[in-house]
DNA sequence: CGTTTCGGTGAACACTCGTTAACTGAGACT
DNA sequence: AGTCTCAGTTAACGAGTGTTCACCGAAACG
């Protein structure tokens, strides 16, 4: 005990002096120390973690697949750290779903600020969202594969923030006054539709194989043309209809 | 070696002989021994293998989290008996996607021998649909759990599944001559809307607490109501425009 | 009948896993 | 200055993992 320790503080110490030994450096000694602050470097690590999984996740896993020790690994933190930032995998997922809703909440935020595109309306808005889930691909990605996918706790918090997203975009259409003929019940009944759509074409948008502008061009016309169908069908509906 | 063995066999020899001792009955002591047919038992347990999976799926956990031995277990059935049905987990998974094209096929089917409903289509289709998604409960929770959430192989066998459920949906509304002035490139874009919301209407249904009948019908007349956007859209619609 | 086939078995392999406990040491606090 | 806090570390636990190998014994076969 009393030795085991002496030895391992040795150990060290040996290492420090010996400086660059070809052992991985640990977790704590990757940060550049500009920053001193002990709570911006919990934080720090903890974006580590969130990362990491998602990373994890980029090529095709499962989050229920992830074990602690791998996400810990990969984000170069020794795995009993992990209880310092969440209670288990599942505190992190929900960590990671609510990052995914203030990731959702910033298009909208950016599509309000951009106003109503002037001509093709529908073509335009699909460029802009392709864009946007390519800059924020994993998030995405991660929303959309554990929407179905996913233990119920985590489903359930998805499913939240996608019912949110489409509230507040039927508020949008409202207040823009698109689709005056429609109530608030039937705007929010077409948000879903186009929500679900477009989580559809974003995971479809993800996982096809880079540099295939052909059939990458097919899915946004295949994308542009069913959102068409949609919004034809919301002009011309009829309320109690 | 001789000696190990020799031991292993009175062991066994002992249980048999004293019948019922209190360890769990082997797998191959499970069945029936009706069929005597090898081939009929092997297929047999290949199929509680592949019910197995399904079933530790039922309560919310994704195909990949899924163990080999958690598999066979399940079965009642020793670990290393799974290699004599598949190679590997993700070969189980492709014989599972096989199994729910076929069960697609079986509601495309049954929805030609039972014609256009005469009144209603749509609520009536639904009402149909939903019987049809109870029915399969497994198979549509499997593959709409595994759709988006699955490993790159899982998702391609399915996605081309769902493609050829649509590709043969859209042939059907040709043949039946519901929507006539479509094309039919256009007619497949509009089934792919289609089933996406059929597909997502399942995980909802599924995933519902048991009897919630409000929240039941909700869903069920939210499901009505954006299948009639789409069909109207698709009414309305005017080629190249 | 004797022989072969082959689905299922049991033991052992070298892993990985989640979780606990005690300990370290640099930053925060007084 | 001395004390405290607490993110991160090492060690160890029991349990579960995929895969291998030789083996069994009843059905299938000649």
């Amino acid at each position: 005990m009393a030795y085991r320790r002496h030895k391992r503080v040795v150990n060290r110490l040996l290492k420090r002096a010996l400086g660059t030994d070809g052992t991985p450096p640990t977790g704590a000694e990757l940060f550049e120390h500009t920053l001193v602050s002990r709570a911006e470097r919990k934080q720090r690590t903890r974006n580590h973690l969130l990362e990491s999984a998602l990373r994890l996740m980029e090529e095709g896993r499962s989050f229920m697949s992830l074990g602690l020790r791998e996400v810990t690994r990969a984000a170069g933190v020794v795995p009993t750290s992990f209880y310092r930032h969440f209670e288990d995998m599942d505190q992190l997922a929900l960590a990671l779903v609510e990052e995914t809703g203030i990731t959702l909440r910033r298009l909208l935020r950016e599509a309000r600020q951009a106003g109503v595109p002037p001509i093709n309306i529908i073509r335009h808005s699909v460029q802009i969202y392709k864009q946007f889930v390519e800059d924020h691909r994993l998030h995405i990605m991660f929303m959309a594969g554990e929407r179905w996918g996913g233990s119920p706790l985590i489903r359930r918090a998805i499913r939240y923030e996608v019912q949110h997203f489409a509230t507040e975009m039927a508020q949008d259409l409202r207040e823009l006054n698109l689709l005056p003929a429609l109530s608030m019940p039937t705007l929010q009944m077409i948000c879903g539709l186009v929500v679900n759509t477009m989580l559809n074409a974003a995971s479809d948008f993800l996982d096809l194989p880079k540099d295939q502008p052909r059939v990458e061009q097919e899915l946004v016309e295949n994308f542009v043309l069913q959102l068409r169908v949609i919004f034809l069908g919301a002009t011309q509906w009829r309320e109690q209809g």
